[in-house]
DNA sequence: CCGCTGTCGACTGTCGCCAGTCCACACCGG
DNA sequence: CCGGTGTGGACTGGCGACAGTCGACAGCGG
């Protein structure tokens, strides 16, 4: 129930920590999906006022982590399975993108390298939840190298959507994040053969996508 | 029931209203790309407090038609030629990705006939704020077609980009937004060619950002 | 026992205010 | 004349309070 209070240390804005904290908190699964975010509470358990947690629940919401229900009464968002399916399809298409212009981009050399540092961070924590930081930072990465800024952008909004899906995903210790499934994309990118490249992310999404919508829960 | 229906379109909220009355100044041109957009100031004009306008502005911020620039004070966004291209590469897989959903859906005949009534809206309004909206529309209405919610929401979330990009372009003349560049988009999802649909909107994408970004200026 | 109604409580919408901060510009010492 | 300085203004960050609205529930009448 209580939000761990904000220290008055940090530089950054009340509202970018109240926004962190918040979603920490529903990532962490201390919010379950359906659970109403009322304002005061919040507002108390971080020792801010309402109006500050209340942009950071807006926030929250254009993210895709917290839905309106009656009243404009905010609560937990859940993903269906096919929402899950439809999400990653989109994932897909703009990964897609981002391996055809990475593919194409002067850079490529540097591109691939830095991919190839990115796996590397991949399998090495046993942390479920550093796993999962390591493979959407490769993912966004991948998107980063594109130098695309609008693909960057839009991938990020996505990216909300994706935390939820993934925590649905009651199974964190399936080689969906693993480093033979990154692998090939970087080795594809290095060869210039883009349509291999978005073979591999289009099965690496489909696989992915048939995963955690099958763990995702009926809200 | 002349109450009720009063009360009924009273439902929609002060930031609600003042959000769609910036954006509405912002499109047409009122604010132009760069000019600082006050809150005291906006507060003023539009009769809310700033706590109301804050909402609204940080709304618009998110749409990407307003930009942070120093101290957290907010201005009218601009796109540069770079990004205008990068936005509509975005925007051509999107929508391949919605021809493509919507070619294989069982609904195809449906959709297809939607689409076509869609095209009709398109040129008989001379109006170029229309034209911009019905072209806009048309494309959405794909997204919606295709019943990936996610692709849909992705695609709005470009909209307002969009329209910033389209607005720096000055010919609204241009055969761009006519009917017959979406009139073979339709064909090819009738014949359920989803490669040739997928090419035809990959040009028309090309020939928009082209001309859109030849058109937008170096804010 | 059932349905209606009035009241209470909770929550969000909205507002006005105070505090902190940065910028511009006049002012003063050299 | 020039550079440092401080002072005023303007703007955003953040907060507490009031108002409107909807749901829940007890109480009353049938």
């Amino acid at each position: 129930m209580s939000v761990e209070s904000l220290s008055a240390l940090d530089r950054s804005t009340l509202r970018e920590r109240s926004l962190e904290a918040l979603r920490a908190a529903i990532l962490s699964g201390r919010y379950r999906p359906g659970d109403h975010l009322g304002e005061v509470e919040l507002a108390g358990s971080l020792g801010v006022s309402r109006g500050t947690v209340r942009e950071a629940l807006r926030h929250l919401q254009q993210e895709g982590l917290v839905t309106a229900g009656t009243r404009g009464m905010l609560r937990v968002n859940s993903l269906t399975p096919a929402e899950v399916h439809e999400l990653f399809r989109v994932r897909a298409a703009l990964e897609a993108l981002a391996v055809r212009e990475v593919v194409a981009s002067p850079r490529r050399e540097a591109a691939a390298a830095a991919l190839r540092e990115a796996v590397e961070q991949l399998s090495d924590e046993a942390d479920p939840a550093a796993r999962m930081e390591a493979d959407l930072a490769f993912h966004l990465q991948l998107c980063r190298l594109s130098g695309n800024s609008m693909l960057v952008e839009a991938w990020q909004r996505l990216e909300g959507r994706m935390r939820v899906a993934i925590l649905n995903g009651a199974d964190w210790q399936a080689p969906m994040m693993a480093r033979e499934r990154h692998v090939p994309i970087v080795e594809a990118i290095e060869r210039g053969d883009a349509e291999a490249a978005v073979r591999v992310v289009d099965d690496h999404m489909s696989d992915a996508a048939e995963h955690f919508a099958a763990a995702s829960r009926p809200a």
